[in-house]
DNA sequence: GTGGTCTAGACCACC
DNA sequence: GTGGTCTAGACCACG
């Protein structure tokens, strides 16, 4: 499958594997109906815990974004594209808005900020790394 | 005095501190000499443990920011401000790489970043917000 | 045939089989003598696993409202009518009982949960529905 | 404190334990601000693990419900009366629903349902019991 | 095989 | 002391 983890980073293990669903479903690599890997088998790949892989399933459930289909596993609902598209925006402006705002009441200028992203964007070792 | 602090912000009590107090110093508001308020009026004006502002003042002592002047308290370094512009501008620089590292591994393009960044810097809440 | 099931609802699939079959007997369109459609059968137009209409069938046998005829398969017992109309009681009375214990019990008085009922059966959608 | 957990009615005891402080706070006997016992004290008057106790907590606080304070413990929210007022009679409406659904379906009439009621109200039982 | 729940016990950061 | 996370392993109902 396509998950990968890194369990030194920060984030919790399984809010990377929820986010990491979230984003499949966003990009359209996961489609409505498509099951997701079961939790054994995720547990298993990614040398972690059931419970953590369960965990980061239960919260993508009362997020809307899965459903469990009694004794056959977890799949993707209709209404997960939006959501996860929707969710993305959200993660993402809600960051870039706290890092800005750090920056400017730390005394930086618009100027420099965006100098600041520029260098990022710049970065090459971005476009390789797939989730 | 100048600090506010949030206690159910998610980010650590010492920590909003500190960078409060590296702000200042960056901003110049602080000067090398100058006096930090003792462990028990800063707990008390903030209405913190102690244990919470002893933790802050002894990072940043152990960064180099502060000094303890024997029997006075502690003061502002006169190396200070320097190391102060530095760890800002890393503190900023390492969050907008994780911002833009997510942003693309999610799978949105240099475009919409920048947009992104472009509404929030025509913000005009920012320069009021208090930290 | 004239069930419908749905594998997302929280009800056991095999639960929901045997209710309907119990409810059909229990209205009188099942008669003492009727024979149920076969497990192949049932389970390909349910799309629903064998094992599954299986229980269901072995359930209703165990309390009595379905036997096997040597060969022909399982028909409905000459004793089904009765206790279908029995059990359906003793289900929805626990049901309700259990209901309105919860009401009580968050804190609701008699009147409100009166309302309550009202309010539901005064509801137009109801004998519409097919289970 | 006032918790009791029922470890075979077939409710999960991380959701029994959810209800009751929303209840709680529904009825007004836990207000904003308050703070609920710590997971460990929980655990122990209950004789629960922990995990457990944690869970319910969690799924709180992603309902609106609790909200964390940093290393002292979990208080109500100001918006979780009302939350929770809501989520009580919602949560009893579809109970309701749902048993008059099926026993009309079962071919009960609104007389007989309602008599159904009238019997589970005279129940003496009932004002004992509390939560 | 599937997910759901629970227990037991550990480690962490924070106050 | 507090909550948060993770591991390990068990049992259950369901298909």
């Amino acid at each position: 499958m396509f998950f990968y983890i890194d369990p030194r980073n920060g984030i919790a293990i399984y809010d990377q594997i929820a986010r990491q669903v979230m984003f499949a479903v966003a990009g359209g690599s996961l489609q409505p109906g498509d099951r997701v890997p079961s939790v054994r088998e995720l547990s298993r790949s990614l040398a972690v815990n059931p419970n953590t892989v369960s965990r980061a399933y239960r919260e993508l459930q009362s997020g809307g974004i899965l459903e469990t289909v009694r004794g056959t596993g977890l799949e993707i609902t209709a209404t997960a594209p939006d959501a996860c598209r929707k969710e993305r925006w959200k993660m993402i402006r809600e960051r870039m808005h706290s890092v800005v705002e750090e920056a400017v009441r730390s005394g930086l200028g618009a100027k420099e900020i965006r100098s600041l992203l520029r260098t990022e964007l710049a970065n090459p070792a971005l476009r390789k790394t797939t989730p």
